[in-house]
RNA sequence: UGGGGCGUGGCCAAGCGGUAAGGCGCGGGUCUUUGGAACCCGUAUUCGAAGGUUCGAAUCCUUCCGCCCCAACCA
């Protein structure tokens, strides 16, 4: 008698789960679910993988099974060591576990090899000698059916020797291919007998010079779910094509396991582009740094970026897995850092375009050291103390000597606070001969030292700031969305323009002489902080002691900005 | 034009014949030593369109329209 107790159904909330939770109650595969992340190793992951590893991964966990870490490395001349390496720090850093799971389909080429010459004997491949030109005619086009190869009826045999001799290395690329023989009349493209070996006479990062033919994809990757027991394959739509093929080749071959395919939408995300052809350009001509220039979609970029891995799987999760097409609003992702950072960023004072405030009636070369909490979202976090001095820096977007109506901030006579400080009122506006605002003066209140005024009085606006004396000069990257157009890709396609003549001129502004509170300057590279009232910056990963460097991950939500854009202030 | 997939608010997305969840965004408000956060309220008489079946349709049927994918010895 089964404990109704101990049984704890996943509760589905999408269409694969619904599935796999129907087979799992059906009993099917024993109750057993395997899934698998297949990448090829010819690039980095980006978040669209990353929506594929939490399908992935997520979807095994969901019901006590496992996911298969396997490189789809079938085609040695596009891949590396050097993206298996990344490949896996960025599946570990996004937080997941592949155990001793973790496969290649190269190690699978003897077992597809054996498995070839099983379709041989059985009639059902056949090596075909036409030139790669000469099979795309014969395939025919979308509306016209192929035509046959004049090798397609070349004997059990002659098929054998011909395949072993390609094994050997007895011809050059090009000269044979192996096909599987389904039907050249078939209204879906991949059943015009596809290519099943290619001759390669390369190098591979794996199995060396070992080989001399590579499997195709379409081929080698239902066989290999087969070998490890993968019972539900999920991939991305433009696969559904392709699952005729996929259980062709696991019905022909006779597998012990029969795994399934899944197919669900690719996640596109607005303002990026999401391509690796595209990524590869932007790295190649130098529109940004490298792989990991935080402005890249790729994980490697994001981390450095400053993301959290649980704010891409939240966002992972709030987009959900369907079989629309769509295009998120990037705003979602950043919704999702400011979220989980809020909670965790420690504060810190940062001013990035600094002004300086005198304040007359402070004692010339007092110190004082005003206590202030480190993140008023987690009492956990503590309190540190800041120094406070006569003269300190501001935010020159903080101060405006004839303010708009809504401007709540420093002006002319005008009293606000300073965050944990005092009140202060602006007296006097310093300016230069070409009449540049060049320093403040001001007074404080003495009475109102941690920044409450004892007789109750309110100000419409609290300032962050650092103390003159004190601050440490950084640099603080500003980043913005990498394209002007909410959709590049389509934007691209309908303008005919090259989608780099879309990136954003101003995705990067890089502030050089900011005056930071001083515990920033030892920040170990990394390390996330909320800067108050701008944003989360994080420590990038050049950035030194003498020369501390941040990351803006994302700004603040900003309600200032939004209403004096609406003012055209 | 052959085959396949998909159409629910600005962006996602539940819904599985019983009378449109939720998130992001947006608008308004409360509170506030971050114009942040938090909290509250509002935001689809309608589900690509038109017919039909039914007491009842986003859900079933028919037709039409639109978008995406496929003709690598790439994955």
């Amino acid at each position: 008698m089964p404990d109704a107790n101990v049984k704890v159904e996943a509760p589905a909330q999408d269409f694969i789960r619904e599935i796999v939770s129907a087979d799992v109650a059906a009993g099917r595969n024993g109750g057993r679910v395997v899934t698998r992340f297949p990448p090829e190793p010819n690039g980095y992951l980006h978040i669209g993988h990353a929506k594929a590893i939490c399908v992935d991964f997520g979807i095994a966990a969901d019901f006590g099974g496992a996911c298969n870490l396997r490189f789809d490395d079938t085609n040695p001349v596009k891949e590396d060591v050097e993206y298996v390496d990344s490949i896996k720090d960025d599946v570990r850093w996004l937080g997941f576990d592949w155990d001793h799971r973790e496969y290649y389909a190269s190690d699978y080429y003897e077992q597809l090899y054996t498995f070839a010459e099983r379709l041989i004997r059985k009639g059902a491949a056949y090596v075909d000698s036409l030139s790669a030109d000469q099979i795309r005619a014969y395939r025919g086009t979308l509306t016209e059916r192929g035509t046959d190869s004049p090798h397609r009826t070349r004997s059990v045999e002659e098929n054998l020797d011909l395949f072993r001799r390609m094994r050997a290395g007895e011809f050059p690329d090009g000269a044979h291919v192996l096909r599987a023989k389904i039907d050249m009349a078939s209204p879906n493209i991949n059943m015009r007998d596809p290519v099943l070996y290619r001759i390669r006479h390369a190098h591979h990062h794996r199995t060396g010079d070992a080989w001399s033919i590579y499997p195709m994809y379409d081929y080698a990757h239902p066989l290999s779910d087969a070998i490890e027991g993968v019972t539900h394959s999920l991939c991305t739509l433009e696969y559904v094509d392709h699952r005729p093929l996929y259980d062709w080749c696991i019905e022909q071959v006779q597998t012990e396991h029969q795994p399934k395919q899944y197919e669900f939408a690719r996640l596109n995300l607005s303002y990026t582009v999401m391509s690796k052809r595209k990524l590869l350009q932007l790295v190649a001509q130098r529109r940004v740094t490298g792989w990991d220039d935080p402005r890249m979609p790729t994980l490697s970029g994001l981390r450095r970026r400053g993301y959290t891995p649980e704010s891409i799987r939240d966002f992972c999760t709030r987009v959900g897995v369907a079989k629309k097409e769509n295009v998120i609003d990037v705003g979602l992702l950043e919704h999702c850092v400011r979220e989980d950072l809020n909670k965790r960023a420690p504060r810190a004072m940062a001013v990035l375009r600094p002004l300086k405030l005198v304040l007359t009636n402070y004692a010339e070369g007092f110190v004082e050291h005003m206590n202030v909490v480190n993140n008023p979202e987690d009492p956990g976090a503590g309190t540190r103390k800041v120094a406070f001095s006569r003269e300190i820096f501001i935010e020159r977007d903080d101060f405006m000597e004839d303010p708009p109506k809504k401007f709540f901030r420093l002006a002319p006579g005008r009293e606000v606070r300073l965050r944990n400080a005092y009140l202060v009122t602006c007296t006097e506006v310093v300016k230069d001969a070409a009449g540049t605002i060049v320093e403040l003066r001001g007074t404080y209140d003495p009475a109102t030292r941690g920044g409450d005024a004892p007789d109750g009085r309110k100000v419409k606006a609290t300032l962050h700031w650092v103390s003159a004396a004190h601050a440490v000069t950084g640099t603080v990257r500003l980043y913005d969305r990498l394209f002007t157009a909410g959709d590049p890709d389509g934007a691209a396609a309908r303008t005919g323009v090259d989608f780099t003549a879309l990136i954003n001129p101003a995705s990067l502004e890089e502030v050089t002489a900011c005056r930071l509170e001083p515990m920033l300057a030892s920040a170990p590279p990394g390390s996330r902080f909320q800067f108050e009232r701008l944003g989360y910056f994080c420590v990038d990963t050049d950035s030194t002691p003498g020369r501390p460097t941040f990351n803006r991950t994302v700004s603040l939500k900003d309600t200032w900005a939004r209403v004096a854009a609406r003012e055209g202030a």
